[in-house]
DNA sequence: TAAAAACTGTAACCTAAGTTACAATTTGGT
DNA sequence: ACCAAATTGTAACTTAGGTTACAGTTTTTA
């Protein structure tokens, strides 16, 4: 699969045909880096002098807190830019790190070119601030999520979600309390009586990966919003 | 003072003449709005129709939580884009409620008339794509300060910012003890408690309003990052 | 300048979540 | 199918911060 294929799945260049991309990338400088499995894309605090866009695999952004332990902010598929909002404005540093969950291929365009790229196409653009209008609403929603929802709120929260892409009353877990911890920013253990009160409750009731809801109003109830 | 002289000290027209934006003024409809102190100009969750500007006075962004408890997120004072990376992307709603700190007029733009005038000048869409880059870094920020650092963290972080605005090593206080923690989002008393605690430690000294720092050192120790 | 209002200091008590530890269960590899 | 590793359940205990209450202090306003 060419670049340009790949990135014609990518919503920067939504609107655009695969030769489009192509023409526009002959005009650019880019560079395609591969990354293993576990290893480090780039770091927090890291200055940001390029666009990096995830073409294939998939990662994470973290943040680390004052003792070394992460919090997971979210996890990126490929087709999707990384880190938009950080080339431009004050301070052009990565908020988060950024970690490989399986082996992945990253564009990596020099901020001059991506500039360039910006500038050579209305579409681009107005994809561009579109993005990086949303990362900043996806970062507003994450401080409701993490400072104003405690345990049971991000648990309600996160099962209604699932709830909404499932037909039936279950969900199945995909994964671990220990990840899901990570994402909630939370500790395992303290997660795991989250869930068990829930079951006290007679709100949910588990299966192994399988989790069905009892009581949807109850848990819509938990939701601090 | 016309608006276009207010327009002039927004960075959204930074490097343009006041005669520039008068031009580009009068190609786009826009309106003005007066509001009280304490009048509420955008509630949370309202849809963002339109760019507003503030053009004069200042105002605060809150949140609410659960208990109808407010956080403030940040101060704005004229002349500033009020939630900007809110007109674009998906969720086209106000992550916060606008609230008057005192009497203020507000700029109105209309969603098309504001995509007009950023199609119109390459400069104020240069300074818009800084602008709205500049809030998802700030709100970036803003989760590492509620959720990563404790009370003396932030508080210590808080000092250090104010003592580097300050000649020497004291620091007057603006703003009193609630405000304070409603900034931090948390309560009076336990920011008392931890300023009180700091005293104990002789890392400040507190005369009023006033704040001596006494060890810098074990201050910026605290702050976790 | 006196009374009212706002602000600060502090204490007692409560609660959500963190920490540590370990047993029970599930999953995956050979 | 068996063993090791990972995951889950749970309990005891600690801790940071919330809640309530009230006294002392400072600031505002009549």
């Amino acid at each position: 699969m060419t670049t340009a294929a790949y990135l014609s799945q990518c919503i920067l260049f939504k609107g655009l045909k695969e030769h489009e991309i192509e023409l526009l990338l002959n005009q650019i400088h880019y560079q395609e880096k591969s990354f293993k499995r576990e290893s480090l894309i780039a770091q927090s605090g890291d200055e940001t002098t390029a666009q990096l866009i995830l073409l294939s695999g998939s990662v994470r952004g973290e943040m680390m807190d004052f003792n070394g332990k992460a919090i997971k902010i979210e996890d990126i598929k490929a087709v999707r830019m990384l880190a938009p909002a950080f080339l431009f404005g004050k301070q052009n540093h990565y908020p988060v790190s950024i970690i490989a969950n399986e082996e992945s291929r990253v564009l990596h365009i020099p901020k001059n070119d991506f500039l360039k790229l910006l500038g050579s196409n209305e579409l681009i653009l107005r994809n561009y601030l579109d993005n990086i209008s949303s990362r900043a609403q996806f970062l507003s929603e994450k401080i409701k999520f993490l400072f104003f929802q405690d345990i049971k709120g991000k648990l309600a929260h996160y099962y209604m979600t699932k709830l909404r892409e499932s037909s039936s009353q279950t969900i199945r877990m995909e994964s671990s309390q220990e990840q899901l911890a990570v994402l909630f920013g939370v500790s395992r253990p303290a997660l795991a009586r989250s869930i068990k009160e829930l079951r006290e409750d007679k709100i949910i009731e588990t299966h192994g990966k399988e989790i069905r809801i009892l009581n949807v109003q109850a848990l819509k109830a938990l939701v601090r919003e």
